[in-house]
DNA sequence: ATATTAATTTTGGTATACCTAAATTATTTT
DNA sequence: AAAATAATTTAGGTATACCAAAATTAATAT
C-alpha cells in the first residue's frame, strides 16, 4: 500500500490570506472581509472573490458565509500554521546564522517562507535545534503543526510594582523594533512597572535600571507582552 | 544629487528567460525562440511572445529579430549575471552549511534564487568567504557581476594517458549526478584517461585507482570538465 | 418603521504568462 | 526553381489575481 502525500501546492497569495485568516480568527471570531483587505493592502472585493472561491472548492480551506466573515477549516488551518512555521524558522535562522537584526528578518521571511521545501525547513529546525520561538518571541508551530499555547501577558495590564520579562512583541514594522531595542525593550528583558498613568496614557517602566516613559497608543497596547516573574 | 538605484523588478519568468538565454549565447551565435522552449518547457509561441515583448521595451533586455533568435543586451547580460550569482551562491550555502548534497540543490536554488535581496546575497557570499565556485564546480559571476573565465576541456577530449582533475559538472539531474558519485566522479577528483575507444563511444578512465568505463554519450561529453595536471 | 450610513458583494475590467491551432517564413531536397 | 519539410510567428483563448465602480445587504439612528 502506497501513501499518497498528496501536499497540493497552494500559491503564494492564497498561503497569504491564510495567514492573515489564521491571525484574526486566533480569538475565535470570524474575520471579514474587509479586515482581511486591509491586512493584505487589497481591495475589500478582491478578498471576498477570493473567499467564495477558497470556500467553493472541493475540499475547502476556508468558511464562509456572506457577510458573516470565515473562517479556516482545518485543512486551511494545517496549510496557514505551515506557512507560519516556515515564517518563524526562516526569521530565527536569519538572524541566528546569518547574523540579522531582529528588526530586518520579517520581509526576508514573507518572500522566503513560500519557496522553501519541507526538507529545507527541516534542516534549518534541526540545526538550530528545533526552536520553540522566533527573534521576536513568537511561539513557533511544531513540526506537527500545534501552536504552542502562549501564557504571556500584555506589557500595559503589569499593575505597578510588577516585575516581568519581555516575551513577545507583536510587530515588524522596522523602525518600530529599533525604537524598541534603544529603550532596551528587548526578548528576555526584565522589566518593572512603575506607574501606569490612564490619564496621559503613558506606562513609566524600569528597564536595565533606568527608567522609561511608554506610549500606551495602539503601537505599544497590544504588541509587547511579558511573563511575569 | 540623489542617486537612484532603480533595480527594477523583473518576474520570475523573466529571470528564467534570461538565464537561459545567457547559457545559449555563451559561444556567441543567438539563441533561437524554439531552443528557448525546450529549454523553459513552454511552447515555441510563448517563447516568441515574451522575446517581442522584453524587446520591445523602452530599454531593452533582449535584442531580437524574427528568425534570427536574440542575444541579450548589456542590462540583460548584467540580470542574467545577477540570477546566476544568486543561484550558485545558494547551491554552495545549501552544500556548506545545511549539509544537502550537489544532487539535491539544484531545485531548491532553483525558487530562492528568485526571492532572494541584495542584503542576503551579500551575507552569504561573505559567510562563505566569498566562494568562486559552486558544488558543481561552475564559476560564481563575482559582485560586481564579472563572470570568470574557465579554461578547463571536456573529460572527453583528454588524450590518453592524461592526468587531470575534475573541475566543473554542467548538469543538474539527481540521479545523474548521483551517478557520477557512486562512480567517484566528483570535483576536484583526479582522473587519467587509459583508452578512448571512438569505435563503441566509450571512454576508459582510472578513478580512485579503479577502472571505470564512461559513455560517450550526449550526457557526458559536454557536461564534465577538467583542469589538466 | 423608515431613513441614513456603513459594510459587503457583484459586475465588468486589467495585466501576466501561458496554451493550441493556423498561418507564415525559412531551409532543404529533388 | 519548385515542392516539401521544418521552424517560427500570429491569432485567439485560458487561468490567476488583482482593481474600481455600482448594486446590494446589514446595521444604526431617528
Amino acid at each position: 500500500m502506497v501513501t499518497t502525500t498528496m501536499t497540493e501546492t497552494l500559491t503564494d497569495s492564497v498561503q497569504d490570506y491564510l495567514k492573515v485568516i489564521y491571525e484574526l480568527t486566533e480569538n475565535g471570531e470570524a474575520a471579514s472581509t474587509t479586515a482581511l483587505a486591509t491586512r493584505l493592502h487589497i481591495a475589500p472585493a478582491s478578498a471576498t472573490g477570493m473567499m467564495q472561491k477558497l470556500a467553493s472548492a472541493k475540499a475547502p480551506l476556508v468558511e464562509y458565509r456572506k457577510h458573516q466573515g470565515v473562517k479556516l477549516t482545518v485543512k486551511g488551518k494545517r496549510a496557514a500554521l505551515e506557512v507560519i512555521r516556515h515564517h518563524r524558522l526562516i526569521e530565527a535562522w536569519l538572524v541566528q546564522t546569518l547574523g540579522y537584526s531582529w528588526d530586518e528578518v520579517h520581509s526576508e521571511a514573507e518572500k522566503l517562507e513560500h519557496v522553501i521545501s519541507e526538507e529545507f525547513e527541516e534542516r534549518i529546525a534541526s540545526a538550530m535545534g528545533n526552536p520553540l520561538r522566533d527573534p521576536h518571541g513568537e511561539p513557533i508551530p511544531s513540526a506537527d503543526l500545534v501552536m504552542p499555547k502562549d501564557q504571556g501577558i500584555a506589557l500595559a495590564n503589569l499593575k505597578s510594582n510588577q516585575e516581568a520579562r519581555i516575551q513577545r512583541v507583536h510587530a515588524q514594522d522596522t523602525d518600530f523594533l529599533k525604537h524598541l531595542e534603544k529603550l532596551g525593550l528587548i526578548i528576555g528583558a526584565r522589566v518593572k512597572a512603575l506607574e501606569v498613568s490612564r490619564y496621559d496614557q503613558v506606562m513609566r517602566i524600569q528597564l536595565r535600571g533606568r527608567k522609561e516613559a511608554i506610549a500606551l497608543g495602539p503601537a505599544i497596547t497590544n504588541r509587547v507582552f511579558v511573563e511575569i516573574l
